[in-house]
DNA sequence: ATTAACTTTCAGTAATTTCAGAAACTAAAT
DNA sequence: ATTTAGTTTCTGAAATTACTGAAAGTTAAT
């Protein structure tokens, strides 16, 4: 079975992109493969779709089963796994969120966090914790500001989101409101 | 100047991040070391701080000077350049975010724009055209929402971040209250 | 118009990352 | 226990990316 052209293209597209977001190129076009197929595929199909090695898709699925972005799927009386998107797309989306959130922003918490226990011991080491404390602040607040998200419901997620300018408005609004008490 | 025990550490662990925060290496460092560095540094001091070549450290202050993240900046009487961070800690978040989102959203949301004005002509393109709508969708979402935290006032920002798991509240709060009208 | 102080560019080299294909492994069917 | 259908691991080659150091470029002072 050999893609469309359009579908080909999107394809190639998702390879392109692949690094920018996160994985490589042949990772990026098994994923936009996955996604745009309506069946589970299997390495071989993979593999042909795309004339990559075999060996080279192995490694994919590895890397996209630890990025949570497909999983393996059997059917009965047939012994290959068949691979499919583990979601839906908002689904997919917060997993790759949620995982570079994980390599990009916490291992700076963390040394931060660690650094900023220590003492400064003069001039030089001041001014840098300060401004550590500054970055440390701000990935705080943006992985609270995340793990608040993704507790919403969907709908409430979605009332959000469609807010889009109102939310100042709403904020405002709550201000005044709660002032009140 | 030789950099402290501490600030070395740090400036090494912006290098190892660099790749993942859209960088390379010696650009994670720079960053780093100027963020941490009180005073404005010549290229030939970064240089020297990071043990590589001047060279290079010319190349990166086009990558970080193309990023908006620092400026140039000149002492009377001096002829040399001195670089420092653009605008404090929440601007360069700001700046790294905008890029990131110009290089690894904007592209893809262009491809699926023209990809869906065209008919799907058949089954298979179907399938896939609908996928590519939900990217879309996603995408467009996520594009409109980060404008609108672009726009809000440092303050609103700042409250709408404070407001962490009550922002279910607020939002329910003002669906009864819009119901109404 | 020359020199001196500084910056940028670039060609070649070094380091890293990605990949194919072969070999090793696993497990179901016979 | 062999065969067969399948998956994974690994090595070295190819491609890509990053870096150095030297040469070229720029600008200000003399």
């Amino acid at each position: 079975m050999t893609l469309s052209e359009k579908n080909f293209t999107f394809v190639m597209h998702c390879g392109e992109m692949g690094s920018r977001w996160g994985f490589n190129r042949t990772i990026g076009q098994m994923c936009g493969l996955l996604i745009i197929t309506k069946n589970p595929m299997t390495a071989n199909e993979i593999a042909d779709s795309l004339s990559i090695s075999r060996g080279n898709v192995s490694m994919g699925i590895k890397e996209l089963q630890s990025w949570q972005l497909i999983k393996v799927q059997h059917i009965p009386g047939d012994r290959k796994e068949y691979y499919a998107p583990a979601g839906d797309i908002w689904d997919m989306a917060n997993r790759v969120f949620e995982e570079r959130k994980k390599r990009e922003i916490d291992p700076t918490l963390s040394l931060l966090r660690d650094n900023l226990l220590d003492e400064a011991s003069n001039e030089e080491e001041i001014y840098a914790q300060k401004q550590m404390g500054e970055i440390h602040n701000l990935l705080e607040t943006v992985t609270k500001w995340s793990s608040e998200l993704q507790r919403l419901t969907p709908e409430q997620l979605n009332k959000l989101m469609k807010l889009g300018s109102g939310i100042g408005k709403v904020i405002d609004l709550k201000d005044k409101i709660f002032k009140k008490e």
